[in-house]
DNA sequence: TAAATAGTGTCTCTAAGACATTATTTG
DNA sequence: CAAATAATGTCTTAGAGACACTATTTA
């Protein structure tokens, strides 16, 4: 090596995933369960999915979020982004260690729980509307990694296209407006939110509607367009004067 | 030790700082030179401020980045704010590495650059409007992670109160508004602009003016709130039709 | 009084909020 | 037809954009 490294002793570095998705009327998180070893901190404890950074296969920060993600879902999801860096001497008993947090979201539907092989149990935790997490503990400072997750999708949400990646690729305009209730919280104005979607010239219409038991859908799915769209507006409710 | 570390090979981590001001009416970022001695790589090369983890005396990211801050500049920043973190086999010669950069607005008067004892020489570098760095080469990949940061302030500064951030305390709308300007490197509507600035309830009226060679312009400072203000529209110009 | 910048007023326009109304299906 | 949800229309309102106009200082 060329060049001395300095003495400073390494922290432990992990990645770790907040992956989201809206089902049963609600937002959702996976978790997985952690191995039930003594040599490990936190046995049979939920957490969310992660692990260290591997030198040798990732190039990357994104590569190995990529590929914590596929081990745990098998799938590509359609958005992913970074969360920020969490770092201090007490978050892990095993030392000062580092992780990067990435925030993905997908529908429901693609996901394959799979526990087995390296992966552990799996499931997907509820978020009720108004709490900032699962009701329950989870390992390390995980709780607290999944509040600024989570705040930072409804924050987002209120600005951006993002509640279309929770969907399936199909979807009528009514399940589109209800992710965005479901995250937010409160209901949004029909016709407002009508407009607004077609202005942006987010979504397509389909050839196909939606037969349920009352007047049917027109179907439509997300144009051709990788990044998210940002509305030049909030969707805030009228102050009361 | 009660756990056993796995067997992963340790990236290198690093803080670096992304620090802007205003200055001679034009946005700045703090550049230090890198020393001049060949076991160090980029030697005598431009870089952001920043540099390696001490997890003996840091005891989270938010510390190490603070001491950084406090050694380069030697004041506390009245934002801080964590950018996001790069990692990756190729950034830095000696081996897989990881730094999280943050990023800090100050005013202009509060910056005493000190070479000397473990600071190198370092200087304000101008960033013109419409480009995303400084117009020259820096070290490792720091040109990508200022142009991150410009970026990331650009579009803040569309629907927030990021700037006032950097100007002194005691500052006139004009002054402000001008801020606003050099980083958006556009003209905003006065009148517009007052009335947005005003309703938010942002600033407050000091019992002072700044009196210049015309009529004087009334100060202004923060209302004391440590968290900046989002304003619930951008500043988008109107679209022409 | 001229120059310069501070600060206000007026009119328009866009898009959201509120809410009513019409449309289209199944049972 | 009733029930249910889809989809559209109308009116109001907040706040930005454009731009003119007034105000207050120094030279």
């Amino acid at each position: 090596m060329k060049y001395r490294t300095r003495d400073f002793e390494r922290p432990l570095v992990t990645v770790d995933l907040a992956i989201f998705t809206v089902r049963d009327d609600s937002l959702a998180v996976l978790l997985v369960q952690r191995p039930d070893t003594a040599d490990e901190p936190f046995p049979r404890a939920w957490a969310l999915p992660g692990g260290f950074i591997d030198i040798e296969c990732d190039s990357d920060l994104l590569a190995c979020a990529r590929r914590k993600l596929k081990e745990k879902t098998g799938v590509v999801t359609p958005y992913l982004e970074q969360l920020g860096g969490w770092g201090s001497r007490k978050r892990d008993p095993r030392g000062w260690s580092i992780t990067q947090v990435y925030f993905a979201l997908m529908p429901s539907v693609d996901v394959e729980l799979r526990a087995g092989a390296n992966a552990a149990a799996a499931r997907w935790a509820r978020i009720d509307s108004g709490a900032d997490g699962v009701g329950e503990k989870l390992a390390f400072d995980h709780a607290g990694l999944l509040a600024a997750a989570v705040a930072r999708l409804r924050g987002k949400v209120e600005y951006t296209s993002l509640p279309a990646y929770l969907l399936p690729e199909e979807f009528t305009l009514s399940e589109l407006q209800r992710a965005y209730e479901i995250i937010l919280g409160r209901p949004l104005e029909k016709s407002a939110f009508r407009t607004r979607v077609e202005d942006a010239n987010l979504v397509e219409k389909l050839p196909r509607q939606r037969r349920t038991t009352n007047r049917p859908a027109q179907l439509y799915r997300l144009r051709e367009r990788s990044e998210p769209f940002f509305f030049p507006r909030t969707f805030s409710p009228r102050e009361a004067s």
